[in-house]
DNA sequence: TAAATTTGCTAACGGCCGTTCGCATTAGTA
DNA sequence: TACTAATGCGAACGGCCGTTAGCAAATTTA
């Protein structure tokens, strides 16, 4: 039982997020949706704008929510490794939060048609720019020893992107455990764990 | 202009294999395909058995790479970073020889139906297993301080699989430059590559 | 109570989907 | 030359797709 009340829209939204993630945005069907919801197909419409219109509001949701984490990290005045140890924990609170909704943020977006699309495109590089900032400040102030940043971001997005596709709730490791690992692993590696 | 003939069918799965990759399988169509190939779409059925059959060619046949890649360094007497490296490297070669195969092959594998699914889960299992077997050997000899196998491996082919989504056979970096560098990330971290 | 909003149904629309069929044309082979 | 295989066309099939329209209950609000 749910401690708060979703309207019929934030019902819809719910299921679909999971049909997405699950069968893809494509492969899910509105007469799907509607029987899991347990009502017929046109009904969605007294609710909704169209299929797409369900995509647009759970892949800029989760957008603003990436962004609302990262917002309270990006300025703190720690050293690139602590800082770097933030950013992952506040992006691994956000993926693990909504599973569903982070795998459509991460796969289904390529659904949007323009001029979403674009916007969307635009507002993930902003983000793994103020991940290759955090990095570039390590490796000026030799915090890092690495020397490629962009190579580093791109490694890091994508073993956190990964996540949602096992992580579950009811497992042993917390958000928190997970993070902790992940920056470990980043920042110290097998050898020096 | 290529150096080998494809035949008709090779040809087929070539195109469906980029759509398949950059549109989703269930979002590309055959009248698509057909359009690509410049012939009718009613034409493609000469030469294949279903749009399924595409897609399982594809996934199987890469399948079969990464084991054959993985073989090779399987049983080789090294150190577990060693044979992690060796492993890592034939990984990123397989990976980056055919990018938009590698995508179909990591993305669109759900699509397939029964009994070629579960036959890939059992496929896929075994080849995280292979590696889960290297990391527990690190761990083991104390090469590796980590205690997580199931987790680091979870990671690394994370990284590793992300690969094909910006990877460019003509940019600077040469798939055993690439392999190199994830290996070194991976076994040292960031603070002491 | 009356009005307005929310929620849902049934039926249907135009269109696109994967696939099949029968028939041609071309290219390779003996 | 005649046979065979490869290749393709055009039309059509049954079916499913997202979406719309008109109408009816139920629920909330005033």
């Amino acid at each position: 039982m749910s401690s708060t009340q979703l309207s019929r829209k934030e019902q819809i939204d719910q299921v679909a997020t999971s049909l997405f993630k699950s069968r893809g945005f494509a492969a899910t069907t509105m007469r799907d949706l509607a029987l899991e919801l347990g009502i017929e197909a046109g009904s969605l419409y007294s609710h909704i704008k169209s299929k797409e219109d369900i995509l647009q509001r759970v892949c800029f949701k989760m957008a603003d929510e990436f962004n609302a984490a990262f917002d309270e990290v990006k300025n703190k005045d720690v050293p690139a490794g602590e800082k770097l140890r933030l950013a992952v924990a506040a992006h691994v609170r956000v993926l693990t939060k909504n599973p569903p909704a982070a795998g459509v943020f991460l796969n289904e977006w390529r659904h949007l048609s323009e001029p979403s699309l674009s916007k969307f495109h635009d507002m993930r590089f902003q983000y793994e720019e103020s991940l290759r900032e955090i990095v570039r400040e390590g490796i000026a102030s030799g915090e890092f020893k690495v020397t490629d940043e962009k190579f580093v971001v791109l490694t890091l997005l994508s073993s956190l992107n990964w996540l949602h596709m096992w992580y579950k709730p009811e497992g042993k490791m917390s958000p928190d455990d997970i993070a902790e690992f992940l920056s470990n692993l980043l920042l110290n590696g097998l050898k020096n764990f």
